[in-house]
DNA sequence: CACAGATTTTGACCTACATCAAAGCTTTAG
DNA sequence: CTAAAGCTTTGATGTAGGTCAAAATCTGTG
């Protein structure tokens, strides 16, 4: 019970200064595995076998390693981590990022091993569901996979972003719709989604965007010349949603 | 049982004419499913209430449509298929592709619509499996959950390469890593990866790519001249694997 | 078989973005 | 606080690939 802090579920007060943006158990991805798994019945050591809470994460650690053997999935809490796939000339391609309340190592989950290694990109804390105590869960697995089905399909859905951001023709377009989707997937657990700090450093942006460093600080720039948005390093407050979709080309056509 | 012909189970002659690639049942993503649902157990009705299958479809039929009910997800069992999101500017974005023995709607299971329009490529047949139908399996259910979580995390697995094909900074990576994901995607169902008919115009292509069509069409002469492939049309046969992954830049670095 | 429409290829030109270079900034460690 | 290392921005220049145009090839249809 006490693991879910009851506090004001505002998303996070605009204008003050916290620590770090964290996710409440009620936003986040694992909340309705942890509730199955024990959160608030009457087993409540079986949960701590299960999911360990609130680990602490340095930045720049690596949890997860590519071609390891799948073990458990983590919940990102508070912080950020970046995904990527080291290539043979030796870069590594950026594959996707992470935020609080979303789940991470989900791919593992077909093979027996992960095809990505997960970094953080900053100080923060993860929880993890530990895969190999499933069967600690007895009858209540098919809930369980229940929940992991609803994850698995949210996540699948959340990827529709991908193409939109990869496939888009220029510069200004992925830019714009890289923003927005942060905005959005910020938004969806209640983090402030307006104005917030890029978690990653440019160079991982363009890397993950297909471009030069250059010249997504060109588009920053422009874009903020343009009032759409400001940016001062890595804070960002977007101004103009309704052209930022407008440029992204993202605003979807009427339902047929 | 008569569904699941048991014939030659090499990957399809290369040379031969056939009237098209079909999988079989036991290489389509829909298998476990059709199983449980009770292909070859003592419930056999069931199953013609739960699948529908290998219905034809015409060529350019849309089998979902955008913002539409969920209801069911499909096998391709032949043909080809692309997903597409409509945008503002009244251009479509390709958001993917789907083969024979792939799953398709599967992003709508997490929200009650689905997300993307789906639409033949070819002539082709699908297996169709009916999720307002899913009471009748009773407590085959868990077992049926079991199953989807395996196809929907191989799905987030495969989803691996789009961030790749996509963030390749220039187009002759693209069009390498394109070729090379199409071929793994075919030779996973059993079908012939080496020497294949491309099913999408290039038009499709470049737009997927986020390349114009000349561009495209350069890089395939190009490929050509240089020895790594050849192509007539739609037709091409992969020559040098290597060369492939080389240029796209892919082949993964060793294991850590 | 022949025509019409679509698709693919090829060529010439030009713009958006990568690359190279260097100067502010910011953060970290001492 | 200062130095060193890292980020971010800005400027100048070159090129990959977009755009425009047209020829060549393929596809389906009466």
């Amino acid at each position: 019970m006490s693991a879910i802090k009851k506090e004001n579920s505002r998303p996070a007060p605009r204008g003050s200064r916290r620590k770090a943006n964290v996710v409440e158990c009620e936003s986040c991805g694992l909340y309705g595995m942890c509730q199955i798994a024990g959160l608030e019945d009457p087993v409540p050591d079986l949960i701590d076998e299960i999911v360990g809470r609130r680990e602490p994460i340095n930045s720049a650690q690596e949890i997860i390693t590519a071609n390891q053997p799948f073990r458990e999935i983590y919940a990102v809490k508070s912080g950020s981590f970046k995904t990527y796939a080291s290539l043979a000339n030796g870069q590594q391609q950026i594959i996707d990022f992470y935020f609080p309340g979303e789940l991470m190592g989900l791919e593992g989950l077909s093979e027996e091993y992960y095809p990505h290694s997960v970094e953080a990109l900053e100080a923060g804390s993860v929880c993890r569901l530990d895969f190999t105590k499933l069967e600690l869960l007895g009858d209540r697995l098919g809930k369980f996979q229940q929940q992991l089905i609803t994850a698995l399909s949210r996540r699948a859905r959340q990827d529709q972003w991908i193409p939109l951001l990869m496939g888009a023709q220029n510069a200004e377009q992925r830019i714009a719709t890289f923003l927005l989707s942060l905005s959005e997937r910020f938004a969806e657990h209640g983090l402030p989604s307006m104005r917030f700090k890029l978690p990653m450093p440019r160079h991982d942006i363009a890397n993950y965007l297909g471009l030069a460093v250059e010249t997504v600080s060109r588009m920053f720039q422009r874009f903020q010349s343009l009032d759409l948005l400001e940016v001062h390093g890595r804070h960002v407050e977007l101004k103009d949603m309704d052209e930022l979709h407008k440029l992204a080309h993202l605003d979807k056509a009427a339902a047929a």
